[in-house]
DNA sequence: GTTGCTACCGACCCGCTGGTCGGTTCGCGC
DNA sequence: GCGCGAACCGACCAGCGGGTCGGTAGCAAC
C-alpha cells in the first residue's frame, strides 16, 4: 500500500536519525536499523537501495526542515537585521534541544567519507544562500554597511556551527546560552551604516 | 639506529599526512601509507602499533605547528588585537596555502568515527584557548569591550574554520582573498571600549 | 482458485582490510 | 666470526558488514 508504504519509510528515516546520530555512519549497521524499524535487513532493502541513500535522505531531511523554520522566523519580523537575528535564535534554539539531531546534521555527514563532500557542499550551501539572502536584504534596507555578504554568511555560518558542535561534544556552553553573546558579535561586526572605511564594498561572486 | 628510526617515522608521518589529506581515514589503507614510505605493511607496524594512532600523530603534529606559527605571529605584534589580527593572518595564509593539510586537519578526522571525538575536543580545544586567551589580554589591555571571550573565541574558530574548509571543497574563496573581510566582522564585533549596552560581562567559566 | 503484486524475511555470500607472525637482513660489539 | 637485536618483509588470517536472492504471506481482482 502506499500509504503502508510511506508510514515505513518515515519509521526507517526516524530510527536512522537516531541511530546515525548516536553512533555515527560506519558505526551504524544496517541491521541495527532494521532491528530498530523492526524489519529485516531485507525488509529494509526494499525501501532504500543503499545505506549511503537512507544517510543522504536523513540528511535532507533535517536541514530542509531547519532552513525552512528559520526561513518562518525571520519571515515574522519587520526588518531583515530582525530578521536575521530571529532566524539565528531559531536556529540555535531548536539544535539546542536535540542533540541528536545536530550531530547527525552537523558531524556524522563527514564520517562517510570522500561520498559526503558533495552532499556537504550542498547543504551548507543551501544554509549559506539563506543566511546571505537575510544579509543582503539588510544591506538594500541600509541596516548594515555593505559587505561582502558571501563570506559574512560563511563566517556566521561557522560560527552557529561551532558553538553547536562544541556544545555537541562537550555538553556546554548550550547553543541558548551561548545565543546573546553571538548575536552581540555577529551583528555587531556588521552594523553602523556610516562609512567605516575599513569595509569595502566588494563583488560578491565567489 | 635511533636516526634512522626518527627518519623513517618522519617518512611514515609525511606520507601519511598526504594520504590521509587526500583521501581520507577509512579511504586510506595501511597498503597505501606502506606503499608511499617503499615500506612493507610489516614494516609500517613496526613504527606504529595501529593506523589510529597514526592518524592522531598526525594530526597532533599538524596542530602544534600551526599553533606555535600563530603564536609567533602574535608575539611580535605590540598589542594584544593586533597579536590577533596577525595570528588570524598567519593561520588563513597557511592553511590557504595547503589544502591538502587544512583537510587533514579539519575535515578527515570525523571520518574515524566516535574515536576522533576526544581528539576533536582537544585539538579545538586548544585552538579555541590560544584565540581566548588573545582576546582576555586585549580586554585587559582595554582595546576590546569585555564579553565572555569563551563563547567569542569560538565564534572566531567557527568563522575561520568554514571559510577554510568551504575553500577546501570548493575551491574559492581562497582563505586569503577572505581574510579582509574576516577581519573586519570579527574584530568589529569587539571593538570600541565605550559601553555599547548590548556587551555583557559574563563569566569565563564554561 | 489462480494469478499477480506489494511488503517483507533472513540465510548466505564475498570482498575488503587491519592486524599478525614467522621469518630475513644487516650492522655492531666483543 | 659469532651472537644479538633493531629494522623490515610479505604471505596469511579472520571477521565484519554491505548487499543479494530465493522465498513467503497476504490481499485484491477477475
Amino acid at each position: 500500500m502506499a500509504v503502508q508504504n510511506e508510514t515505513t519509510r518515515d519509521r526507517i528515516l526516524e530510527a536512522a536519525e537516531d541511530a546515525f546520530g548516536e553512533q555515527g555512519y560506519h558505526e551504524t549497521l544496517v541491521d541495527d536499523i532494521a532491528g530498530r524499524t523492526s524489519l529485516s535487513k531485507g525488509g529494509f532493502y526494499f525501501h532504500f537501495p543503499s545505506k549511503q541513500d537512507l544517510f543522504f535522505a536523513v540528511i535532507d531531511r533535517l536541514a530542509n526542515r531547519l532552513t525552512s523554520r528559520a526561513e518562518g522566523a525571520a519571515a515574522k519580523c519587520a526588518s531583515p537585521l530582525a530578521g536575521a537575528e530571529a532566524a539565528l535564535t531559531e536556529v540555535l534554539t531548536r539544535l539546542g534541544r536535540r542533540r541528536r539531531i545536530a550531530k547527525v546534521l552537523l558531524v556524522q555527514g563527514y564520517s562517510m567519507g570522500s561520498a559526503f563532500e558533495k552532499k556537504r557542499v550542498e547543504v551548507y550551501g543551501q544554509f549559506a544562500a539563506v543566511i546571505q539572502d537575510g544579509l543582503d536584504r539588510a544591506v538594500v534596507a541600509g541596516e548594515i554597511s555593505p559587505t561582502n555578504t558571501k563570506v559574512v554568511a560563511r563566517a556566521w555560518l561557522g560560527a552557529v556551527n561551532e558553538i553547536v558542535v562544541n556544545w555537541v561534544y562537550r555538553g556546554s556552553p548550550t547553543p541558548t546560552e551561548a545565543l546573546p553573546v553571538l548575536r552581540t558579535i555577529l551583528v555587531g561586526g556588521l552594523e553602523r551604516p556610516d562609512s567605516s572605511g575599513a569595509t569595502e564594498t566588494e563583488d560578491n561572486n565567489d
